[in-house]
DNA sequence: TATTTATATTGACAGTGTAAACATTATTCC
DNA sequence: GGAATAATGTTTACACTGTCAATATAAATA
């Protein structure tokens, strides 16, 4: 008769809550991301979200660790069965705009500056210097090549890394702009630059 | 006897608004930004802001304008008197960076997505326009050059554009890594980033 | 000086994060 | 099985936020 209490443990908040955060802030910012909110639409209390996050950062701090996980699934599908060094780094920067076109807001989450202190999570920086190792392997490989620039590893890593993180937040983020190109063109246009860096460095 | 009615009238409010925002955006996110404690700080009432911006995002949008402002300058300044455009543009690519050291919270502000909808502010749109103009110069007169690369503008000015603002932005949010130069070595570093790409670019 | 305009105040409302105390269901151990 | 315990949820409460409406004061202007 009462069916009131097969309902009073939601039974999969945790996970309803992740995915309705994610959802609000594929449109929105930070700002509206609110507990309450997510918890009005579980159809729980206001307090519940409690149970399973300390507070609201730590549910952006899940977010984010998802996030990295899925950049670094992305990137390894990406050079999987690729043996030209320098076709493999194309390849694994393609990946990575791709992870920020397919994931804006995890994306946003990750790179933001959504967190005041990211040190604070140890399992963050661990999640993302795993991630770095891949990309410390791919320059690798192509740093023993006979036209590899004549520049520390670190520096070419990095110049590597700025330019597709680079590529992701002005292609993601609304910069007014004639040259940003259109959403259908923008693949295209990501693959062309970052080919013709490459190329430019390691031919 | 009574000097309250001299203060009633705070004479400086707006400007002071404008401050000690920035001041609490230097170390905090947006979240940390509240008008009402705002007020406090001024020592006027929490509604006394709403007198000089229509509301909080208001207040954003002047202090994006701003950071647009001194970005434009500092770019101007960096290229004015160089006759050979690929150090034009090196130099013009050191001042983004520089910029955004000098002015994190500026910086974080025009580019972190501060904004839903930046459309609906005709002012900044302009603005961002106007100083995409410089690169579109300092970009053509390399083109112009024997050696430049055989893609089309927009194509080049979105790959130095995008080298500079990924560089800006990894050195400014505290991305944990390995290759991220400590606070006196990110100078010399992003230095040597551009004229690396840049000469590999252009000769 | 009188009137208009700019600026500030008080008070209110709805929304937020989150802590404390309490309630219900699931799980585990004898 | 039943009792103790842990996990999960609710209610209530507090201090804070953005922002509106009505009101008061001072400055500028006619």
């Amino acid at each position: 008769m009462n069916t009131k209490k097969s309902t009073y443990h939601h039974g999969n908040l945790r996970e309803v809550l992740i995915s309705s955060a994610l959802e609000i802030l594929k449109e929105g910012t930070l700002q509206d991301l609110s507990l309450r909110a997510l918890a009005r639409k579980a159809g729980v209390s206001q307090t519940a979200p409690y149970r399973h996050f300390e507070d609201k950062e730590a549910l952006i701090v899940v977010l984010i660790e998802e996030g990295s996980y899925i950049l670094q699934e992305k990137m390894l599908n990406a050079i999987e069965g690729i043996d030209d060094p320098v076709e493999r780094l194309i390849q694994l920067g393609a990946s990575y705009y791709n992870f920020a076109e397919a994931h804006p807001a995890h994306f946003r989450l990750m790179f933001g500056g959504s967190l005041e202190c990211k040190e604070k999570y140890a399992s963050l920086v661990e999640i993302e210097q795993k991630g770095y190792e891949l990309v410390k392997f791919v320059v690798g490989e192509c740093m023993k090549l006979p036209g590899a620039p004549k520049h520390s590893p670190e520096i070419i890593r990095l110049s590597c890394w700025s330019l597709v993180h680079g590529l992701a937040n002005l292609l993601l983020n609304d910069v007014h702009n004639d040259d940003i190109p259109s959403d259908e063109d923008k693949r295209a246009v990501v693959s062309e630059v970052i080919s013709l860096y490459t190329r430019a460095l390691f031919d």
